[in-house]
DNA sequence: CAAGAGATCATCT
DNA sequence: GATGATCTCTTGA
């Protein structure tokens, strides 16, 4: 059920496309649930991809990028919002999958109160919002996603229909700016309402 | 519906 | 000292 590193130690674009449908869960206060079915991610690979943050080297920051599959990593971006990545391939290559939005699942009371009320497809569609929804900080930044407080699991919801697109929020990144590295669940209502919903396959 | 501004700070130069 | 893998609100067509 719980997903093993393993799964996280394989090519980042497979990665991606298989957490859709799979389901992130949070247990916090020890015993409470929040949980929501992954509907969106981007994959960031490698040294090489401009849009990666270890395009910058292997710094203090992104040293967990190189680190163990199957590792979160959590940043600050904007200096007011949290990303969720879970690291994949192998040791020592950079690479992670982006979780981006979720469709809420267990714990939505919870959730909306932690968005400051915003319910419905808002809860979680987008990662920043996804963070703020979980209690996602970076007190989980090198967290193994197979953990007790925070994993992924497979409930056996299936995969639904996929399309992918550019990534969003990365037009600096040059040749690597319009690779469709973003995937989404093609029927889902929670995914970020951006306009490259509208492209791809 | 689309576009723009502002909020706010860890990280790296 | 500059820069974001974002979000929300406001403005205007």
């Amino acid at each position: 059920m719980k997903i093993p590193a393993a799964f996280y130690d394989r090519p980042t674009l497979d990665v991606a496309r298989d957490l859709i449908g799979k389901v992130l869960v949070h247990r916090y206060r020890r015993r409470r649930i929040a949980s929501g079915m992954i509907v969106e991610t981007e994959a960031y690979i490698g040294a090489e991809d401009r849009a990666c943050h270890a395009a910058k080297g292997r710094t203090g920051r992104t040293r967990v990028l190189f680190g163990r599959p199957g590792t979160a990593y959590v940043y600050l971006i904007y200096g007011m919002y949290h990303c969720l990545n879970a690291v994949t391939e192998a040791e020592g290559f950079p690479a992670a999958v982006l979780i981006r939005a979720v469709r809420p699942i267990d714990g939505i009371a919870w959730m909306q109160a932690n968005r400051g009320g915003v319910g419905g497809t808002g809860i979680a569609s987008g990662p920043g919002k996804l963070c703020q929804a979980f209690e996602i900080s970076r007190a989980f930044n090198e967290a193994s996603l197979d953990g007790d407080r925070l994993w992924v699991e497979d409930r056996g919801l299936g995969c639904p229909p996929i399309r992918s697109s550019p990534r969003i929020g990365v037009d600096y990144a040059g040749e690597y700016r319009d690779k469709p590295w973003r995937f989404f669940a093609a029927d889902s209502d929670h995914v970020t309402r951006h306009r490259f919903n509208r492209l791809g396959n």
